[in-house]
DNA sequence: GTTATTTGTTGCGCTTGACCCCATTTCTGC
DNA sequence: GCAGAAATGGGGTCAAGCGCAACAAATAAC
């Protein structure tokens, strides 16, 4: 008889999850003190003061004397991030690898890019990986507690062992990327789809914070990702391939709007359209955003309000089927938000059940292009924040 | 500074989620004996036998003697639930009210079904649901011990307070119905939409049992419902909207198979077209399903054929995006299923991500007509399986 | 300086589930 | 047919968690 789930529920599951609460109250931000631990878990001050005293002995946060308040009372000490844990976090892209130092509260405070002049293989991946993290360890990051490794792949991941499964711009297929890693970098590592963990990170840090449903949509240069997060989770699906809103087929009310033949969002929204008609090879996002909002040229802007109407089709399903609080559109995507938010608005509005829209906005990303490195990070430190206790002796 | 959520654990919630885990393993079936919840929770010996001693006390579940079985050692008695609670399950349509006795294990003990000649209002709706309760409560459930209400709305409910926002085919718009039902009948009432209940139910005791995401669709006489089943759980969006897959509007690849202005798929593929093939006004489902699957007019396969193509563009989309491990079809879109399974799973794979489709399943819904009962009795006794405790002295 | 207010600390009590030991029942082997 | 093994249930004891209350500490207002 194997016990596939615990589901009973002991006395030390609820330590357990009081300290995670605490640590992730700490990690999510704000600073708080420990009078505000104790309103918002709504437990005693002595439990508090216990599950505190117990993080610092684990090295995870640390007290600091109150800041000055005008409040009448004792003043309340504050509880921080201990600076000292960190993760690697990692995104490996088409023209490089990105490998930064994170610690709680979605600090990085180290990042490497490796520029590449070809695709790398996923175990010539995980070698510049192995060498940029040695790299850290020795100067920069020596300070640090390393926990864990936490991989951005642009591709499917399966969720139960990190494999990849299709990285399409990489070319890779079924690789076990996360061990390949893990061997060479010798910590524990954790692998998901950069678009989910682009919306975590939204969720967390970005313009995100406190919405607990909400759709990522990120425009990139060779596609469209997209992210998922419920009740303040990312949602990866039965196997971890959750979210692939680039490879839907919207509707076309008008044979016009049609561009290509096979009609998926990520070829009929494309940057590299876009980039055709500003005349440009290549161009990053900011600059990107500031050519395409400076352009008064009219095939531009067809092709623009062409975009807008049918990603609106694609939204508008979103929306009808998840319900959520908030889209954030990232890359390309926020420039196409940003050329002009009303028209989307209403592209978006004419394909949508009236009720289920009412309440939803649309956003552009919030966090720059750290945003990839905080998700891959969060996925790291997941065990930690769901059990702060493992992390002892380590 | 307000509480809005006690994110901090107490011995106390312990004992509640271990109660509601008890409970909710003997609700769902399987007929577990005391050394079955020990295995399946986890839990001590000692603390189920507590456990199950205070569900008997609330009146919720009943102990046996041990069936006969061929198994060494003392045998373990068997765990059932207590006959007496149930719970009014209510479904109003355009023709008829249902209204049920629902027990827990889903078991349906009386069903009444009020014809209607004209589509009610919700105050109607709601005085007839009074009649019909009162007769129920009068005569075959007067031992039974009635805990709430549940209500299975064909329209869009506010989850906050089962507010029914649009129900197109009744014709009600913004009315308080679970409320008025609430102040008639004299009992907790709570409010779904039909088709997230049906998902709910066949989640739990039709072919979804065990599987933790699926995607419900349910073609009925006047359009396409769809729910969404997430961990396990209905799955509702931020305001309770979501699952609208009828209101989304796929890519057809091929302008032949363009039906409709409006491209939505509940216009492209629906079951009034197939009943003018079939030279029929009106046919309930078992008759609808065997006129089709005994027609051998080249019309109607090529309508056929057509909508299965629309429908797998849809489904691809949903797949993409939500992952699901199972796609359950209800209504018509079961019969849509039984007439050649094999061109449907082709027409979703020829339209959905490869390795999103890899392990997804398509079935026919497994519940009869009571499923839409059974979802909103386990609405109704959400409540008590959450927290059992909370039925002490009704 | 005194008082009111808020926070931190300590010790106590309550509840829970784990563990140990023994009772009970059935099945197997002789 | 009977003894012993296997499996489960029940009761008592023990450790651990949290809430509570009383007290100490730190600040603002008067």
């Amino acid at each position: 008889m194997c016990e596939v789930d615990a589901l009973g529920d002991t006395v030390d599951s609820v330590r357990r999850r009081n300290l995670s609460t605490v640590l992730e109250l700490v990690h999510r931000g704000g600073d708080p003190s420990r009078a505000d631990l104790t309103a918002r878990t709504g437990l005693n001050r002595s439990t508090i003061g216990a599950l505190v005293a117990e993080l610092v002995e684990l090295g995870l946060v640390v007290e600091t004397d109150p800041s000055a308040t005008n409040r009448v009372g004792r003043p309340s000490r504050r509880v921080l991030a201990d600076p000292r844990p960190a993760v690697i976090a990692v995104n490996p892209e088409i023209d490089a690898v990105t490998v930064g130092v994170v610690g709680l509260g979605a600090d990085v405070t180290h990042r490497i890019r490796h520029e590449l002049d070809h695709v790398a293989s996923p175990e010539e991946a995980a070698r510049i990986v192995g060498d940029l993290v040695d790299r850290l360890r020795a100067g920069p990051a020596a300070d640090r507690r390393i926990l864990g490794v936490g991989l951005a792949v642009p591709g499917l991941v399966r969720a139960a062992d990190g494999v990849v499964r299709w990285a399409p711009h990489l070319g890779w297929r079924d690789s076990p990327f996360a061990r390949l890693v893990e061997n060479i970098v010798g910590l524990p590592t954790v692998a998901d789809n950069d678009a989910t963990l682009g919306a975590l990170a939204e969720r967390l840090f970005g313009v995100g914070r406190g919405v607990d449903h909400l759709v990522y949509l990120n425009g990139g240069a060779s596609g469209i990702g997209g992210g998922v997060v419920i009740d303040g989770r990312p949602y990866r699906g039965a196997w971890g391939y959750a979210g692939e809103f680039g490879h839907n087929r919207p509707r076309l009310d008008d044979p016009a709007h049609r561009a290509t033949v096979g009609g998926t969002l990520e070829e009929e929204v494309s940057r590299a359209r876009l980039l055709e008609l500003l005349g440009r090879r290549t161009l990053d996002e900011p600059e990107f955003q500031a050519a395409v909002l400076a352009s008064d040229d009219p095939a531009l802007h067809a092709e623009l309000a062409r975009q807008q109407i049918v990603l609106g089709g694609a939204l508008g399903n979103a929306i009808n089927v998840l319900g959520p609080e908030l889209v954030v559109l990232g890359g390309f995507l926020a420039t196409l938000h940003a050329w002009d938010a009303e028209a989307l608005d209403a592209a978006v509005a004419a394909r949508t059940l009236p009720i289920a829209w009412e309440g939803t906005r649309i956003q552009a990303a919030g966090l720059a292009r750290d945003r990839l490195l905080i998700g891959a990070a969060e996925l790291a430190f997941g065990p930690v924040l769901r059990d702060p206790a493992s992390v002892a002796g380590r």
